[in-house]
DNA sequence: TTTCCCAAGCTTTTT
DNA sequence: GCTTGGGAAA
């Protein structure tokens, strides 16, 4: 890299000027590396070392040295992570960053690609395609090429979207992607790169991006057009970056360019902690980033603040059973505590009473519910103790599994949402279309290339040879969407009234659950309410999909802060007063289709890793001795690789028994 | 061409 | 246990 001058920031701020007095609220290192010049910088930091403490004090640092706010671009990988930065950055100096940018990746790219858009042939109100919308394309797409041999199978549309996605990921040709993750695929890959081209090119007609297009295409667009690239890095004065190790390679490459104008980028991460390699996340990005970067300063954080010794001791050993070492040994001031419990119940339901019991005598002592949490490794590990909570009525919010807006009956309301918003999106259009009895896909096509061909007002409806058996359906659809089109209602009002179009449908196709689907849509409702338009509710929809539960336990509750179910990636960068691991088992945790790739099982192993540093106090890790199977039969289940062989002197073994006991430990057999 | 019904197959983690 | 896909009837 070329020399480096620098010129001292704006009217110099002198340190007693400043609100925040860093040296006193940070420890030596976090001050360091909160308050180091610009340039490049690395944080390496371990687990409740304080890593988002000191990024957040770096952007109320940068903003009391005079830099303004929204030239700090805070770049995040979940959008729980963003939200909750964000909002620590603002409270720190009451209010001064609320400007700053940032989001996740991909909301940042989306924003930058809503500008410049029709530089790479785009225009600038495209749809941003979730997982499921990209599959509905590409089976469209498999279904015009006739790739069903009849003797042979071809993948399924999830997986051919997965496929894709993997190869756009990690930056691979998708013939290797499939070597490594379907083999039994690989008879078909000529057929896969015809359709991942048609996939691409449809994309391209339609104005439509997924997920992996808002990365890629943004960094396209910052490769080929300079004066973007310009502009766009002007304005990132200071770009930083938390959880570096699960940046991709296109992620980083970003970074890059994000930072190419001033050279000013700060990244914090734990190469310990990195969990999205199926992502196509590489932790050596993090160990790179010096050479990428030349001059990078490093500072290491390794004081841990949050758990006690026991639990620090109990993961450094876990993590030093992986085949890659790492360096860090955190230590921690808080010497003393329990030992951390292993807990082996009968079955899943007494798993979930057992609990379920102990959270409710944890807060009894004085410990709210909101401070502790229920960690997992999939989202449906959690159902039997979500019945065991409500029950009892202990209030949960859950994070991460399935998503509200992936359900069939919003994305049915959504596809009339995303017609009013741009009447030539096919993939609206397909799903809208299909609602109606005696349309198919086939009819749905030829019903789309006549809406499309239409140059004049939308919603119009031309005379066309319907078929009597869906032609008064379709009139009365048109009509519906001609009102809504033609008047601006609050988004409210308008999704009542698709929804009293829909209503007749939804009793149609989901005669059985009914009631429960409609109940689903008056949340969605609700949830509306808070975005201003409906552009923005649709925008701000695809990037951040509505967690299914999170909305159910809330308002019933506000008298309490609810208790936290999650998986373990949506879990990162959290902690817990008290923490519960449950299903620790042998091929949930590590995942059944980790157990041929040692470097998967590596990758699963720093999951339980990340699990265990969450808590601070007490930390539980139960599993199911037996789970029942389908005929009835039970299996017995193995405990995890990960704590069988841990010694006692670390992880205690514990037991649960029935019955009433006399004093506050009784486990009563209730119901 | 659509729809209904049944069998088969697969089942992660996030944006 | 649930979704998806195939086959057959309407």
């Amino acid at each position: 890299m070329a020399r480096r001058f620098v010129l001292t920031t704006d009217p110099d701020v002198p340190a007693h000027r400043f609100t925040i007095d860093y040296a006193a609220e940070l420890n030596r290192q976090q001050h360091a590396a909160a308050t180091a010049p610009g340039g490049p910088v690395l944080i390496i930091a371990g687990a409740g070392t304080g890593k988002t403490r000191t990024l957040v004090y770096r952007v109320a640092y940068l903003v009391e040295t005079g830099v303004p706010p929204e030239h700090i671009v805070l770049l995040t990988f979940t959008r729980r992570a963003s939200r909750e930065m964000l909002a620590r950055a603002a409270d720190l100096l009451d209010g001064r960053c609320r400007h700053v940018e940032g989001g996740t990746f991909h909301s940042f790219c989306a924003g930058i690609l809503r500008r410049y858009a029709p530089r790479i042939g785009f225009p600038p109100n495209f749809t941003i395609l979730d997982a499921s919308d990209a599959a509905d394309v590409i089976d469209v797409l498999r279904t015009e090429r006739g790739f069903h041999k009849p003797d042979k199978r071809f993948p399924r549309k999830k997986v051919l979207q997965a496929l894709f996605s993997g190869a756009a990921n990690q930056d691979t040709s998708i013939q290797q992607i499939v070597q490594a993750r379907s083999p039994q695929f690989i008879e078909f890959l000529d057929d896969l790169i015809v359709l991942r081209q048609d996939y691409r090119r449809y994309k391209q007609e339609h104005g439509l991006m997924d997920y992996d297009d808002l990365l890629n295409q943004t960094f396209l667009l910052l490769d080929e057009h300079a004066d973007v690239a310009g502009r766009v890095g002007a304005a990132c004065r200071h770009v930083l970056v938390d959880e570096y190790q699960d940046t991709n390679p296109v992620q980083a490459q970003l970074v890059r360019r994000f930072s190419l104008v001033h050279g000013n980028v700060t990244a914090v991460g734990d190469d310990a902690q990195s969990i999205y390699r199926f992502r196509g996340a590489d932790f050596r990005n993090i160990i790179g980033f010096p050479d990428v970067f030349p001059g990078t300063q490093l500072f290491k954080l390794e004081q841990n603040y949050r758990s006690t010794q026991p639990i620090l001791s109990f993961a450094n050993h876990l993590i030093s059973g992986a085949r890659r070492k790492y360096e860090k040994q955190l230590f921690s001031d808080r010497r003393e505590g329990e030992l951390p419990a292993l807990i082996p119940t009968p079955d899943t339901r007494t798993e979930s009473r057992f609990v379920a019991q102990t959270i409710l005598s944890l807060r009894e002592e004085g410990t709210p519910l909101s401070r502790m949490a229920v960690l997992f490794r999939n989202g449906y590990n959690s159902y039997d103790l979500e019945i065991e909570l409500s029950r009892r009525r202990i209030p949960f919010v859950k994070y991460g599994g399935l998503k509200l807006s992936e359900a069939a009956h919003i994305k049915d309301v959504l596809a009339y949402l995303r017609v009013l918003e741009n009447p030539r999106d096919g993939v609206a259009w397909n799903r809208l279309l299909q609602l109606l009895e005696g349309v198919g896909p086939r009819t749905a096509r030829d019903l789309i290339g006549w809406i499309l061909s239409e140059s004049g007002e939308p919603f119009h409806l031309a005379e066309r040879p319907y078929a009597p058996k869906y032609a008064e359906q379709l009139r009365a659809l048109f009509e519906v969407l001609r009102t809504l089109s033609s008047t601006t209602l609050p988004i409210s009002e308008e999704l009542g009234r698709i929804i009293g179009h829909y209503d007749a449908v939804l009793k149609r196709k989901y005669f059985e659950d009914y009631p429960k689907r409609l109940q689903d849509l008056e949340h969605f409702v609700t949830l509306a309410n808070n975005h201003g338009s409906r552009s923005a509710f649709l925008s701000s929809l695809a990037l951040e999909p509505l967690d299914l539960t999170a909305i159910d336990a809330e308002p019933e509750h506000e008298d309490e802060r609810p208790l936290v179910l999650s998986t373990i990636h949506s879990a990162k960068g959290l902690e817990f007063h008290s923490v519960f691991i449950i299903h620790a088992l042998e091929g949930v945790l590590p995942s059944g289709y980790s157990l041929s790739d040692p470097d998967a099982v590596d990758e699963e192993l720093r999951l339980f890793y990340v699990a265990v540093t969450r808590a601070e106090t007490n930390l539980f890790i139960s599993y199911p001795v037996t789970q029942p199977m389908r005929d009835q039969r039970s299996y017995f289940n193995l405990p995890s690789r990960f704590i069988a062989e841990v010694p006692e002197t670390l992880l205690e073994r514990c037991s649960v028994v029935e019955g009433p006991s006399p004093n506050g430990t009784a486990f009563p057999n209730e119901s």
